[in-house]
Order: structure tokens, then C-alpha cells, then sequence
DNA sequence: ACGAGAACCTGTTTGC
DNA sequence: TGCAAACAGGTTCTCG
């Protein structure tokens, strides 16, 4: 899944199709997601005009008019993408541009889950084969106490992050740097792939206690963080396997990692020859360079 | 209270 | 070739 950059291109994208537009219809095709979709779900968002698209660490909030805010996560595989009316669906998940003629009616693949349909006759479908993502409705007035959001730390982009702020939350912790990181009750938005980046440029090992982090480590962590993660949107977004623009293009970038998933080939540091390690962490894989991370 | 591991689910890749 | 195991961007629950 998506992490943070592919979100906030996923938001980007989709903002001008969706805004000042009206959802007239929405299909629902199964109960739920990783979480059931609130009762409702479909009616409370039929007729209702959105108002504007904003992105809190994983999460797309769609906010409607009406204090209802639309609230998405992606998990895993979760994709959104937009089909503009004049396109026809050729079969199932596959689609192509027939200007002028009516919308056939269509098939949907069994992992298109959700599709809105806007006034200008727009689909925006919600597909999402490992299902690990969710959609729920909040009142927009109390979207910060809503138990989703409630918890989620600071945004890694925002002014909040600071090498103090990430030096006090580290203080005291045990857990290896890189579980921390993961951790969204501190910096909401990170996931694996730019944990591991992030890492890397700071010249930081996975494995370091969080303690011993705090200090010149911390201002090369938050300075690392925030050049990996603006850099990824600006290329917007690291299209792997599962994710695509939200345009529906699989406009595929290569993003350049330097350590994820880049185990056995040869450390992209100026004078490093190292190979590149893959270690699991708390059940998941780390990728880093043994001699430029300490 | 904290941290590691399992669970959720399906598709793709890897290895025997 | 074929089948089974391993693995995948995330979050949340349980257990020690």
C-alpha cells in the first residue's frame, strides 16, 4: 500500500474530478471491507456534494457537504481510480475511451468493491483485491476525536516534526528504530519502504535501540524522513505492483530505492561496495546497508 | 505497559 | 511442469 506519497498523489488526483461534484449513486458490492461499512453507507452519501479532498497520515478524507466526511484507507492493495463517462467497459477491470456513445452497461471485477457515480456521469471505483482496506463515515466537526484519527502522531511533513519532538518520543523506547517509525502514534504515515529510505540516509541502523536515537541522530532522522517523502511525491508516488494513480493509469514510475527491496545488489552510496541486507522485524522486511547505517 | 507475532485476504513470485 | 511456500505497501488484536 500505498504509504504516505502515494496517498497524497491518490488525493492530488482525484481532488479534481471529485470536488464541487455530486455523488448521485453509489454502489456497495459487498458488506465490508476490512471493517463493515457504516449503516447507511450509501444513502447518507447520495445527493451530497463534495466539498474538498484533504489526506491525515494514511487516510483520504473526503469532506461533503452536510458535516459528513468520507473517510479512506487503502491498506494494502487498495486503488482508486476514475472513469471519465464517455469511457465503455470492454470486460471486467478493463476499459476503453469510446467518445460520444453512452455508457454500456457493465461488468465489475470481484475486487471492484465501491463505485460512486457523480453528476457529470464520472465513475470513481474503489477496488482493493487483498481487502485490507476500509471506508467508514465521521462527522467532519469531530473528525479528530473519531477513534481512526484519534491517535495518529504528527504528520512527517508538517512543522510538528521536529528532531526534539522525535528525540522525546524515542527517549525511552526499547524497540529497534525501525519499529518506532512504523509506529503511527508517533509519525503518522510512514511505511515500510520509506522507513527503510529514511533509515538509509540518515546512515542509521534498523536494529538501533529507539533510545539511543535521540540528539545528532534525531536531526539526521527528520531530515531524512522529509527528503525521501517529498521526493517520492514529487515523482508522484512509487508505483508498485498494487498501486496505481488515481487517473487509472499504471504510469509506471521506477522509483529509485536505494535500499528496499534491493537485497544482494550493491549499496548506491559514493564509495560503498557493501551489499545490501534483508532482515525481518517484527515480522516484516528490513532492507539496509551494514556499513553505512550505524 | 510494551513489544513481538499472528491474523485479516488474495495474488504473484520463488523454490523444490 | 507443478505445486507449495513465501512474500507483498497496513493495521489491530492477542499473548507473554
Amino acid at each position: 500500500m500505498p504509504e504516505l506519497p502515494e496517498v497524497e498523489t491518490v488525493c492530488r488526483g482525484l481532488a479534481p474530478a471529485l470536488v464541487q461534484r455530486r455523488i448521485v449513486r453509489v454502489n456497495q458490492r459487498r458488506p465490508d471491507l476490512r471493517i463493515p461499512f457504516p449503516v447507511g453507507f450509501t444513502q447518507r452519501l447520495s445527493g451530497r456534494k463534495v466539498l474538498s479532498l484533504t489526506r491525515r497520515a494514511k487516510y483520504i478524507l473526503v469532506h461533503i457537504e452536510g458535516d459528513l466526511t468520507l473517510i479512506i484507507h487503502l491498506g494494502m492493495s487498495g486503488r482508486i481510480t476514475i472513469h471519465p463517462p464517455f469511457e465503455t467497459a470492454i470486460s471486467p477491470g478493463r476499459f476503453h475511451h469510446n467518445v460520444g456513445k453512452a455508457r454500456a452497461p457493465r461488468e465489475w471485477g470481484p475486487h471492484d468493491h465501491v463505485i460512486f457515480e457523480l453528476d457529470d456521469g464520472t465513475l470513481i471505483v474503489y477496488s482493493d483485491h487483498r481487502r485490507f482496506g476500509l471506508m467508514t463515515l465521521a462527522q467532519t466537526g469531530e473528525l479528530n476525536s473519531h477513534a481512526l484519527l484519534a491517535n495518529v502522531g504528527v504528520e512527517p511533513l508538517g512543522s510538528q516534526l521536529t528532531p526534539e519532538f522525535l528525540s522525546a518520543k524515542l527517549k525511552d523506547k526499547k524497540s529497534p528504530i525501525k519499529a518506532s517509525l512504523l509506529d503511527q502514534r508517533i509519525i503518522a504515515g510512514l511505511g515500510n519502504i520509506y522507513v527503510c529510505e529514511a533509515l538509509f540516509y540518515a546512515g542509521i541502523s534498523p536494529r538501533r535501540q529507539s533510545g539511543t536515537v535521540p540528539g545528532a541522530r534525531a536531526k539526521r532522522l527528520v531530515d531524512a524522513i522529509g527528503q525521501v517523502l517529498r521526493a517520492a511525491i514529487q515523482a508522484g508516488g512509487s508505483s508498485l505492483r498494487d498501486y496505481a494513480h488515481a487517473d487509472g493509469e499504471l504510469g509506471y514510475f521506477q522509483h529509485q530505492f536505494a535500499v528496499y527491496d534491493r537485497e544482494g545488489e550493491t549499496c548506491k552510496a559514493p564509495r560503498c561496495d557493501n551489499t545490501i541486507q534483508r532482515i525481518v522485524q517484527s515480522g516484516r522486511s528490513t532492507f539496509f546497508c551494514s556499513k553505512c547505517q550505524r
